[in-house]
DNA sequence: GTGATGTAAACTGTTAACAGTTGACAACTC
DNA sequence: GAGTTGTCAACTGTTAACAGTTTACATCAC
């Protein structure tokens, strides 16, 4: 009975590798732009190049790998531009996730799960980008709309991995901005200052970008565009 | 040399299913649920199974299809509470397009490329899905951030999909109400009035839910939320 | 030395085959 | 007749092998 419940779960290798793929382009273990060999991660992985083929292409369709016919897959790399691309869509995802779908009791169980995280702010850069991960996971669950929880964790994970070209500074320092801007955030929200909350990840987004020479103009500004 | 250039550029096998499986999906050829048979589809377009594992993968990763181990592939299904998600986001998505990233020029620029689509309006459904598709990657051509302009271009793929699951009405009647509202959506923002086009598309959300039953809260108001 | 050419190893793209699972249906029991 | 068991066809998961391409490197001409 407990094997049917679990066989009907069980992944199949394409899932397993797929997970470990994940893992380690989150956690940097496989820099931005490295090539995937196939034989070499199948062998290592224990399983043969279909399901590695099927995880990599897996990953193309979430925007975390890239594919050029007969060369192979790549870990996913990100120019400038699309960097900054990424850090200007963050504060909408956000202001639509403290506008629309959470309540404030809500912000402040993510201010509660985020105190559990202080424990790990120490520990070494991939453990604390796995734990952080299921931290923001967990956060998410209390998205009240599942589709743009995807797309927030979909950018995260984007972020782990421009994390190396942003601001290079030591993964300490790092880490422990990224944990007080959550708590920032978080707590601003508790608090029911929802614009105090959006103003946090638009300075957040600046931070980041501060090593990163700024686009000419990626838009005119709408309002000066009037007649 | 023209012919190195092609090569440079020539699609593997998986390329090809992926983008023939979208034209499948999203015109509605394959209804949502639909079960993938490999070995048959593999026989309706020559190739051996592996590509098109591949491209369902990749599809899965886009959020078009789903998989359940031993039982194969399905086109993705969306229950009435995820449709209600997607409409409840599309404003914000479009709310970020115009405030931030698209200029008024631009914005007379895609009720041009609205204009030519009239010619269409009349064919069949799924030439209309396929020429409309066409015509709105135009448009996002003209979105100052691509990944902005990917999130939009992959939330209209799902907005094709769950097209026969609401508002159950003839095509005809369909297809032009979307043209209205694009119509009046880009008009609006030539107009300088981007609050004006934000409501248009939050009321267009509304008239695609009509007969889906309201969730009885998705979410308190943060604002009702208050002390 | 510099650049072109040839060659072999490494790698990807694709296929076909095998193993194991699922689902449908007939046969059987009560 | 209702429910159980057995069986078989259809299908998925995975692997291994082959073909074709790319890359690196050595060889050769100048």
């Amino acid at each position: 009975m407990y094997k049917a419940v679990q066989k009907l779960k069980s992944p199949n290798l394409s899932e397993v590798v797929r997970d470990e793929l994940i893992r380690l382009i989150t956690q940097g273990i496989l820099q931005p732009g490295t090539r995937l060999n196939e034989v070499h991660l199948a062998e290592q992985l224990g399983v043969s190049r279909g399901p590695v083929r099927e995880a990599a292409r897996e990953l193309e369709g979430l925007g975390l790998t890239t594919s050029r016919p007969r060369l192979g897959f790549y870990v996913a790399d990100f120019t400038d531009a699309e960097i900054v691309e990424l850090y200007e869509v963050s504060p909408w995802i956000h202001q639509a996730l403290v506008h629309d779908f959470m309540t404030y009791s809500d912000a402040e169980t993510c201010g509660a799960i985020l105190r559990d995280v202080d424990s790990i702010a120490t520990s070494s850069v991939p453990d604390f980008s796995e734990t952080l991960l299921q931290f923001r996971q967990r956060m998410l669950d209390h998205v009240h709309n599942r589709y743009l929880a995807e797309q927030a964790l979909s950018l995260y994970r984007r972020f782990y991995i421009v994390a190396a070209l942003v601001r290079a500074e030591d993964g300490a320092r790092r880490m422990k901005r990224i944990i007080e801007t959550q708590r920032f955030f978080w707590t601003a929200l508790a608090e029911r200052d929802p614009s105090k909350a959006i103003e946090i990840m638009q300075a957040d987004s600046r931070y980041w970008l501060q090593d990163i020479p700024p686009r000419f103009s990626h838009a005119d500004d709408p309002r000066k565009g009037r007649t």
